[in-house]
DNA sequence: TTATCCCGCCACCTG
DNA sequence: CAGGTGGCGGGATAA
């Protein structure tokens, strides 16, 4: 009865054989965003999405969270999310930006030995005990708290101790590690370490580089990054991909890429659903209640892939793990379509003046220093301004 | 071996 | 209090 369909259109699974690429958190976001890309969509049902996913309500919550993250989704009611849609993505990015250069992204301390912390932009929570404060949804909390000593209000710390390491917000500041630095490739521990502190202890390192391999697969779905490796080491990391060729400030034209997916409906999409063994004996036929058929989505079919220009791999920082966007060194001069730069132009011409972090830790200061000063440098050079007064 | 990351238990939250 | 959410990390699969 419950003859796994992927014993029988999978030519690469064996019989039995669990394959966990047909289970992917990637692929499941990419079947979610084929079922609900649509025009008549407007709220969406995690029991229905789930069902018709062919998976777990646990999984749903997963890429629910991310997309709500990035725009795409917006928690509407209990077990009810509106779909926003792609067209959402680049406002909430924006935000994301303004959200993390505004804010206390001043304010970095050093914790307990090596273990950095930048609060709000890029928090790291790795000390088993409580963590301080987590604004966002919480009108108080001003960003008062600048210094590492004082916030240790016991009654505040618990209040949004599970948002404080909630995927969405960990996915939020993996976001602004690449929009508010303008980085293009990120490492996968270098990430980890800006995010999560780096901590010593590997358990909760662990842990966390687990989540962000979630995020990741998510965010690879929405083709806002892709996976690589770094340059040199063989490092695995992240690339930005963002907004291909979209001005953001336009907000009439939604991502160009995203825009030609409409589906056609009629095949459902479900993930192909077999246990991964454990219980490896019982093909039991109560999870077949679920299982719909289906050819894979192809990936071409999805979203297409813009290749944004390769960036010299000579800009590594000393951890050889972070690569620049636009303003890398040598390339800053190569303008390409100037219409999308002059938005970029605007955006950081009204952000720069306000953000001059400090930061103690080296490898962040190497950053911004060297942010700002290609950033000086491509907007004498590009939009023929004088030279600014950064930092 | 190391890199990935699925799976589902179970603590928390909400309605 | 029941049911919805989602942190978390064991351990299996992929490279």
């Amino acid at each position: 009865m419950a003859l796994s369909y992927s014993d029988i259109i999978d030519p690469s699974s064996r019989h039995h054989t669990y394959s966990r690429k047909q289970k992917s958190l990637g692929l499941l976001c990419t079947n979610f965003l084929t079922l609900y890309n649509r025009d008549d969509i407007d709220v969406i049902g995690l029991d229905d999405a789930a069902s018709k996913l062919g998976v777990e309500r646990r999984r749903i919550y997963d890429i629910v969270n991310v997309l709500e993250s990035v725009g795409v989704l917006a928690r509407k009611a209990k077990n009810k999310y509106l779909w926003k849609g792609f067209a959402a993505v680049p406002k909430a990015l924006q935000e994301l930006k303004e959200e993390g250069l505004r804010d206390n992204v001043n304010t970095i301390d050093k914790q307990s030995n090596n273990s950095v912390k930048v609060s709000g932009l890029l928090r790291a929570a790795d000390d088993d005990e409580d963590e301080d404060d987590y604004s966002d949804s919480n009108p108080n909390t001003g960003s008062q708290n600048e210094n590492s000593g004082i916030i240790k209000s016991t009654a505040a710390s618990r209040f949004d101790h599970r948002r404080e390491k909630s995927l969405g917000l960990l996915t939020q500041n993996f976001v602004k590690l690449f929009v508010c630095f303008n980085a293009n490739l990120i490492s996968l521990d270098e990430s980890a370490k800006l995010l999560l502190g780096d901590g010593d202890n590997s358990s909760i390192m662990r842990t966390k580089v687990r989540r962000l391999y979630d995020i990741a697969n998510v965010l690879s779905s929405l083709k806002l990054i892709e996976k690589t490796h770094t340059a040199d080491t063989r490092k695995p990391a992240f690339r930005w991909l963002g907004l291909r060729g979209k001005s953001e400030n336009g907000s009439g034209d939604p991502l160009a890429p995203f825009e030609s997916r409409k589906r056609t409906f009629g095949a459902d999409l479900t993930n192909i659903c077999s246990k991964r063994n454990k219980t490896d004996s019982s093909v039991d036929g109560d999870k077949s209640k679920n299982l719909k058929m289906q050819k894979q989505i192809k990936d071409e079919n999805i979203v297409t892939i813009f290749q944004r220009d390769n960036f010299g791999q000579d800009s590594q920082k000393n951890s050889g793990s972070f690569q620049f966007g636009p303003f890398t060194p040598v390339s800053i001069a190569k303008v390409g379509n100037s219409e999308e730069k002059v938005a970029q132009i605007y955006d950081w011409e009204g952000l720069s003046p306000t953000f001059r972090p400090q930061y103690h830790n080296q490898a962040l200061r190497d950053l911004f220093f060297h942010y700002t000063e290609a950033w000086k440098s491509w907007y004498t050079e590009v939009a023929g301004k004088k030279p600014l007064h950064i930092s």
